[in-house]
Formats: C-alpha cells, structure tokens, sequence
RNA sequence: CGGGAUGUAGCGUAGCCCGGUAUCGCGCCUGGUUUGGGACCAGGAGGUCGCAGGUUCGAAUCCUGCCAUCCCGACCA
C-alpha cells in the first residue's frame, strides 16, 4: 500500500482523511455516513474509555444502559429536546421483512408488520432516560442519581466526516437528577472539568472552557457548558458538553420527589457527553505531514522496538537482548510492540510507526549491542538519542513524559497565538480569514447579531469563557454595549 | 439536500474527446539475495473499468438513472 499522504498546507481536510485511513484508525463502509473503527483506532478510544470511565467512577458515578429504541410518544414528550433532534431521527416504521413475491431471492417490508407506534433510533437518551427515572425516584433520599451511559447513538447528518461527523457514533452520556438547583449546576460544571482534565492531561490538547450563547445551546437545556479544542487549521472543535438541563425534563416526564419538608418538587437534571469525535480532535491537534503522533498516555502503543540485522546469529543476539528490555519495561507499565516482523525492513517499520504515531522507537543492532546502547526516537521532535541499556526503563518513562509534556506545550502555545482581540468589524474579518484560530471581541448579547454574523462570515460563538474577564466595550457588529468578550471562531 | 469535481486490480494511475475487451508504478504470491530511513533479482497471480439500464455488430469510452467519496453551501457532537 502507498503510504504517502497529502500535507497539510496542500489540503488540510484531505489530509485529515488520508491519515485516518492510512493510519489504519478508521474506513469507510457499506452504509452511507458510517465508518468501521478498526482495531488501532478502537483501541485508541479504549484508552480513553478506561480513563474517562476512571474518572467518571471517582466523581461518584455509575454504569447503566438504556435501549437503542426511543418510542415516539416518549421521544417528543420534551418539546425543546424532540423539535432539535426531529430533522436528524432514524425511525424505525416495522419490524419484519417477507419474501418478495415479484422477486425471487430478495426480501421486502412486511406491510402487515408495521409498528403501532414508531420507534426513534436514539439521537441521545433524555427521553427513554427521564422516562425511567420518573419510576426511580420518589424521595430526596433516592437522589442524586448519578449515572452514565457508554453506547451508540444515531444522527442523520446531511454530511459525514470520519470521526468528526458520522451518523452513527459511539460516546458515552452522563445523566444525573439532583434535589436543588445548585447541587445541578456544580455537576454540569465538574463533569465540565473532568472533560477538560482529560483532554489536556491526556489528550494533550489544550481547551477552553465556557458556556454557549443561546443559539449553540443544546435542545432542551438552559445552559449548555463546554470545552472548545482549537485545530491546526485555526478551526474550532467543539470537544465535549455539559448541560444543565433545569428541571425540563423532570416536567416533561413528571419526575417529583418529596423533600426534607415533605415538600413535592422536580428534580433537576445534567447531561453531559463526549464521543469519538475525540478522536478526531486527537489526530487533528497534533499530528504531522509524516502520520499521526499520539501522546503517550492514549497511544495504543507507547513503545515499539525494530532489530536490525545481519544473519540469523546477530537475530538471535538481537532477540536475547530484547527479550529483557521488553520484560523490563512492560514491567514498568509500559506498552511496547517487539517487530521482528521479517517482511518489511527497518526504514519501512521506521515510516510505518510515524504514520501511526507510536510515540517512542528504539532500534537495536549489533552495533547497539557492543555498545550497550540503544537508538531511540521521539515521533514528535523526529529527534534521536543514544540511550544506555542501563536503566532504560527508567529513561523511557521520563521520555514519554517529556514527550506528553512537550506535545501539550506545543497545542498550547499554537492555540494561545490563536487567540486575537478584535476591536472591529474590519479587524475581526480579516483575522478569520487570514490568521484564524478564535477572535476575542464584543458582542451585543442577541441571538439576533449572532445569527448575522454567522451569515456574514460563517463564525460562530465558540462559548464565553468562565471567569471571563469583566471589560465594557462595543458590540463588533452592532456597536451596541458590551460587559465582556466572547471567542468566536469558525468551526468543525 | 442544492452547486462543483471524481469513481479503472488492495492503493495510486494511463486510456475516455475520436467505441474494437485495459497501461504503468506500488502492494500481493513463489524462490533467492538482503536488513542502521520506505531493498533487489527472477518468475507469477490479480479487472464483469462504481452499480443498473439504454444506444450499437461491438461500450471503460456515447446516453439516462442510481450509488459512493471529496470540495463549497444549508444542518450538526
């Protein structure tokens, strides 16, 4: 297989997509809008799985699954909610097919199989969700209820992208119902930061956190949180979301509890989700024209080792020697891939191993062996090393925390240069068309100006930023007063 | 879903205008030599030219419809 792939600067999008199926991550399938997630690109979103499932037991949270299958007297029972997802619904009429009479060998809907009432393909799981709490929860005693759900999920969009945009897609949803107002909003706002604990303490890469204006706001919630990851294009990726939800669906589906007081209120309620989009987030943040480059700590692998030989006797000395290393460093938790693999030769593994982005190779040869050394290279920096056998574990452990580091620095660095005041119209234009990245400035507040300057210049409110600076000034379209400045930014 | 482009072996392609059963490279298989940045030699396999119709003695090539992918819009995590 030709491995090259288009560069960046001749064509971002076609860039992103070569590395995801170069990479071996995804692949396009036999349903439109569908992508398969292969073996490196699931594993991949195992570890984050692991890690976000880690962090979402800590906060106090357990798993449960609730059915693919919404009912559609259920599903439109919040209005809000059924009005923004109704466009996008798969819907599921019958449930038998019949051997077609005009046809031999193919199969036709039963009409005499038609559902009593349609089922919606689950675009997210308020509905079935709140309608299962209301049987749940009677008392302050039964809450909070705190509980997330890893599934698939379907939208029909108009235009897919591997991971960005698909209709179907895996992510986990968290739903939780509490007894006050305040109890609801801390959780919207933890999960909010445990969202972006884990992409910058894991995924390296960088975001903001913020609330979304009234237009970008989740249907059905009051205030949706979020964090914005900021891509190589000077795009935005909304990376993940936490909304308070009020008490919309406690009404929607009649969830009370009794209080302390022996008082009869709704429950208020979060959700909040992030899904394989990340994944998309991950290859676009930080890899490069040669593949992808993972930080370590979600790399699938974090290690690979490649010999270099002559003759089956330097093999065998080779294999003796790697033996121990890999012993030794899986002993010290580390991910690491021996490939002896005899087919492909040392620049071909070399190539390979960029393209998917391992973090860390070291090659081992004869030489090496005389020496006590081995080389080893840094998939972020290209950079190579001669390191001791000594002790390598030691100094591989400290290299992929160096490479964790530095790959975050540099996302960091990429998206604070990113980030550029506009004081006015003209200013904020050019820089969306000829710098990017998002455009601090003033806004009059309006869903109204929102709208117009999406028709304008297709950017849109990324989120006001928490403890967002308090600074009077003028709206950039209208001119009207302003207390604060919001990020916008074109986006994915 | 609207506008544009594309679709030929696993991948990348030539051929299409001007109709006569498909070119080249990579990859794959066998054998050998190789192995410190995408190896080399020899032999071999692999295609109903995206799918379905139509025109024609004959279609990769012309016509119609559909499907898929990419780009630009609208929609969105």
């Amino acid at each position: 297989m030709s491995k090259e792939i288009t560069s960046r600067q001749q064509d971002y999008s076609q860039w992103y997509n070569d590395l995801v199926i170069k990479a071996g991550l995804a692949d396009y399938s036999a349903v439109r809008g569908c992508m398969v997630i292969k073996p490196y690109g699931y594993a991949l979103w195992e570890n984050m799985q692991r890690e976000l499932d880690r962090m979402f037991k800590e906060t106090g949270h357990q798993n449960a699954y609730f059915p693919l299958f919404v009912p559609k007297s259920l599903f439109e029972a919040e209005e809000k909610n059924a009005e923004g997802f109704a466009k996008e619904c798969a819907i599921v009429t019958h449930y038998r097919l019949k051997a077609d009479p005009d046809n031999k060998g193919k199969l036709i809907v039963d009409p005499e199989a038609k559902l009593e009432e349609e089922l919606v393909v689950r675009p997210t799981s308020e509905a079935i969700i709140w309608s299962t709490y209301k049987g749940w929860i009677q008392s302050y005693r039964d809450l909070p209820l705190l509980i997330n759900q890893w599934a698939n999920v379907v939208r029909w969009e108009m235009r897919t992208r591997l991971f960005l945009r698909t209709t179907e897609f895996l992510w986990q949803e968290g739903h939780t119902a509490h007894a006050t107002r305040k109890e609801a909003e801390d959780e919207t706002i933890q999960m909010l930061h445990v969202y972006a604990d884990f992409a910058e303490n894991f995924m390296a890469v960088p975001v903001v956190k913020g609330v979304k204006s009234a237009n970008e706001r989740f249907a059905g919630a009051e205030d949706t949180y979020c964090i914005e990851a900021l891509m190589q294009d000077g795009k935005a990726l909304q990376a993940g979301t936490s909304h308070f939800l009020g008490q919309n669906f406690a009404k929607a589906f009649d969830v009370k509890f009794t209080d302390k007081e022996n008082k009869l209120d709704y429950v208020w309620a979060t959700s909040w989700g992030v899904s394989t989009r990340l994944i998309g987030a991950l290859v676009m943040a930080h890899s490069d024209d040669q593949g992808l480059v993972l930080p370590p700590k979600i790399a699938p692998v974090q290690v690979v080792i490649v010999p270099i030989f002559k003759g089956e006797e330097q093999k065998q000395l080779i294999d003796e020697k790697v033996m121990g290393l890999v012993k030794e460093l899986k002993a010290a938790g580390i991910t690491v891939k021996y490939d002896d693999n005899d087919n492909n030769r040392p620049g071909w593994k070399f190539a390979e191993y960029e393209m998917k982005g391992v973090p860390v190779r070291i090659a081992i040869g004869a030489r090496d062996i005389a020496n006590n050394v081995v080389e080893v290279a840094r998939r972020d920096t290209k950079e190579k090393m001669s390191l001791s056998m000594e002790g390598l574990s030691q100094q591989i452990i400290k290299l992929l925390d160096d490479i964790q580091t530095s790959i975050f620095n540099k996302a960091l660095r990429y998206r604070d240069e990113h980030i550029t005041p506009a004081n006015t119209w003209d200013e904020f234009v050019d820089l969306l068309d000829n710098k990017t990245g998002f455009i601090a400035c003033h806004w009059d507040g309006t869903s109204e100006t929102e709208d117009k300057i999406k028709e304008l210049t297709k950017a849109t409110i990324r989120c006001i930023p928490l403890n967002n600076l308090q600074e009077e000034g003028k709206c950039i379209l209208t001119g009207n007063p302003s207390s604060q400045r919001v990020l916008f930014a074109r986006a994915y």
